[in-house]
DNA sequence: CCGTATCCCAGAGGATACTG
DNA sequence: CAGTATCCTCTGGGATACGG
């Protein structure tokens, strides 16, 4: 593969493709960062995000449980409990994805900023 | 807004949601990895990331820089000629993306592994 | 060479209804 | 309470063709 960059990795099949597959979406980084106040009930999960789906969170921890990131416990009791927790990978995610929280804390006001000076082409 | 972790930022409005919506995408982190080696023309970014449409790398090139990520110069010469580097924002956003890179890096094969001892319910 | 326009498909994501 | 099923829309993304 071509050297195209100082990176030691390289950018033609490199795992950071694979895994902005999963954070990319718009939830599951919501669902680990409100995970980090430690373990929560499905319901918790939905009022702590606030605008997601039943549909979407569930999808979404089924994925996250999929991939090694959250538990999910099951209690058999009526009416049923689940609880959901960040497994160890799932935490070492949460922190590798500090950063670029601090970051995007730091410079959304830069981005926004940016938008509005860039000047479109005036539609017609 | 209710706390429901422990971290500082309002999960409801943070500005994760917007960023995230950013690199989220399937090339913008490709483009700004591939930046990190210096100025690049289109073509040169397209051959680098390898498999992405001219379609969109147009477009992600296009909302990086209206998101005042990286700088896009045009020579007016013929054959045109036009360069694309990061601007310091997309050089900081880079390193906030660093700890990310080497995590998916760390871990990639942990989660495929996850995903092997996952046991599905059998399908019908 | 550097794009844009058009058409197409797959998947994200919401709304609603239903079930154990 | 904790989901699944269904239907819908919108956007990401590829392929191809065309324009400056």
């Amino acid at each position: 593969m071509n050297e195209i960059n100082s990176l030691e990795i390289s950018i033609q099949d490199c795992p950071v493709r694979g895994v902005l597959d999963r954070i990319g979406d718009q939830w599951s980084v919501l669902v680990l960062l409100t995970l980090d106040g430690g373990t929560r009930r499905f319901n918790e999960l939905k009022r702590g995000i606030g605008d997601v789906s039943q549909h979407m969170l569930a999808r979404t921890l089924k994925r996250l449980e999929q991939d090694g990131l959250v538990t999910r416990t099951l209690f058999p009791v009526i009416p049923p409990r689940v609880d959901y927790a960040l497994t160890p990978l799932g935490r070492s995610l949460l922190e590798a994805l500090r950063p670029l929280i601090a970051w995007a804390d730091a410079s959304h006001a830069a981005i926004r900023a940016a938008r509005l000076v860039y000047r479109e082409p005036p539609a017609a």
